[in-house]
DNA sequence: CTGAAAGCGCTTACAG
DNA sequence: CTGAAAGCGCTTACAG
């Protein structure tokens, strides 16, 4: 417990250097011999000293602090992502010699990120989550610190990483209607979240190629003949068991073959709706979620998802924003690869 | 944007005082003339000018960050718990201008909150789960760093704030056998947790109790006849839906009454099970459960439950640590109320 | 290769 | 009531 106190101005008085020495010792910084630098480092490692980084860091201007902003109110759907991502992030600051301070925000309060800019603790910020109109963006991007966001912004100024929803969810919806089914649909839930419009682009565009109609044909393209995609075959903003037990009604009513769900929450009240029926799956009816998460872990039956690798997604974000603290120019978007995992459910 | 980079200094000159003259406006601390005082002030708020917290903790040995160790790894059916408790925290941290640190730990890898203690980054440290024989609490005793231990543990030398889950399971269990039942099984998750045994000695208690052993009679107490708990009612160690389905085809056999579940993803299994052999509930089988999460959330019956108030447990567990970290004297051990919810699965 | 000194942005005895 | 100065534990030009 001595150690704890020690400080450089011991270590150069214990040896008879001076404490600039010491300092070189330690960063590598600065010409120095090997000899003195080695007997630096034995003491130090003998004596079992570690700098104070608040010091340090004052004499640089920096906090060795990065910034994460996690919602304090997201749905349990969204938990198993957070954690991954944390931890990705965590691991790869600390790799980097960075502590992580979080910043819980809510969509009424975002007072604890003001704190943390005002404050100046940080020396750079990652959002973990991003929202249609989100008022953490506009605060980050107004304070003038370096931040990367997780997940995509409609500001395209922002630098973002994400995960590729959009082809993950059409690559997902292509794999189906390949199979042959024409009747699918999709359920989804909050619609301010960036990640469930990427995903709805995902499944229109699957829906409007395999119509024809090869996404982004240029103006002097053929028109072809295409079957838009119905809209009551799509239904967003869907939060509890008793608005799905109603759609469900909706789509066996109307002989629906397979139901996409944008999370594994709402997979499993989907599961559940279906089972309560009698209707079995994949007999009567196709199932596929995202996330492949633990929260549907243990249902009768594998269930068709896309497995992202979301640990890494948040140590890609945290190599990304220690290179913008370095002043280094980063590229503005970011899209992670996915993996379509066709399982019993849709067979 | 200006502003973020003014200066005690700058405040200094631009009013003609002295920097201790505006260090002491801001404090409090210390004797200063009303009007210098105002003057100073209106001066910071029209410039929107806030502080360098870490300079400011250089000069006091502080660091205004308090650490939070999370688990890494922990189960889908803990995370509605970590995400109140985190919030909580950070919230009451915030009040009192601290921020969180959060080191992740696993069972194998404690290393972040090595750093964060070698760093001598955070002035105390909250961990937010107990293990039997857990290897944080030996560090932080080590390293002599205050600290409050979320849940319970074995070493009664540390600070500790738990909810109060023995008697929570007890009250439970006794409401459920004062309907009469008898034959009453208990399945429970990871026997590391130091809340699975709390769980475990309250259930064990209500069944003592009602065999007419109250609790801890002395040597000299006359010694009743007692039916003694079987073992072959209680499950623990129980991580799946294979291990969940075994167990209830053999509870099923046994002709059990009721079964309590220590978390809300075992229940949840249970129910699947339950519903695949067309048992209903509480029809014929009642079933209780822990958390009262969301993870139930939207099951066809609402089950009954025990309720915490997780955030005010992460509040008076920050509470108590800035206690600590001012050098005051804190009860060793604290325990939070609940509330034991009957519903319909167990009516 | 090494050191004395100034500085990072605050606080706090110590003197007026 | 107010200020000059030293100090928190480091780093980093600037000189040797």
């Amino acid at each position: 417990m001595e150690d704890k106190k020690m400080t450089i101005d011991d270590i150069a008085r214990a040896l008879g250097v001076s404490k600039t020495t010491v300092s070189r010792a330690m960063s590598g910084k600065g010409r120095i011999g090997e000899a003195t630098r080695k007997k630096v480092l034995d003491y130090i490692a003998e004596h079992n000293y570690s700098p104070n980084v608040i010091a340090k860091g004052l004499a640089q201007s920096k906090t060795y602090n990065i910034g994460m902003v996690l919602p304090g109110d997201y749905h349990i759907a969204e938990l198993p992502f957070f954690q991954k991502c944390m931890l990705g992030i965590s691991r790869e600051a600390a790799a980097a010699g960075y502590d992580v301070l979080v910043s819980m925000v809510t969509r009424e309060d975002i007072s604890q990120l003001e704190r943390a800019v005002a404050n100046r603790k940080t020396d750079g910020v990652i959002l973990t989550r991003t929202m249609v109109d989100d008022a953490p963006v506009k605060l980050l991007k107004d304070s003038g610190v370096p931040f990367v966001a997780v997940g995509s912004t409609e500001d395209d100024a922002v630098v973002q990483i994400d995960n590729d929803h959009l082809n993950a969810c059409k690559e997902l919806t292509a794999g189906i209607l390949a199979q042959g089914f024409r009747k699918i649909a999709l359920i989804g839930g909050d619609m301010n979240l960036m990640v469930t419009g990427m995903r709805l682009r995902g499944f229109k565009t699957a829906l409007a190629d395999i119509n024809g109609r090869a996404g982004g044909g240029g103006p002097d393209s053929p028109r072809p003949d295409t079957r838009p995609v119905k809209d009551d075959c799509i239904w967003l903003g869907v939060e509890d068991s008793g608005a799905v037990e109603k759609i469900i009604g909706q789509l066996l009513a109307a002989g629906t073959e397979c139901i996409v769900c944008m999370d594994d929450y709402l997979c499993g009240l989907v599961l559940n709706a279906l089972q309560q029926r009698q209707v079995a799956v994949p007999e009567q009816v196709k199932v596929a979620s995202f996330y492949d998460s633990t929260l549907l872990a243990d249902r009768m039956i594998p269930v068709t998802s896309i497995r992202f690798d979301v640990e890494e997604l948040g140590r890609k974000a945290c190599r990304q924003l220690l290179r913008m603290m370095d002043g280094e120019e980063v590229e503005r978007r970011t899209l992670l690869g996915y993996e379509v995992c066709m399982r019993r459910s849709t067979e």
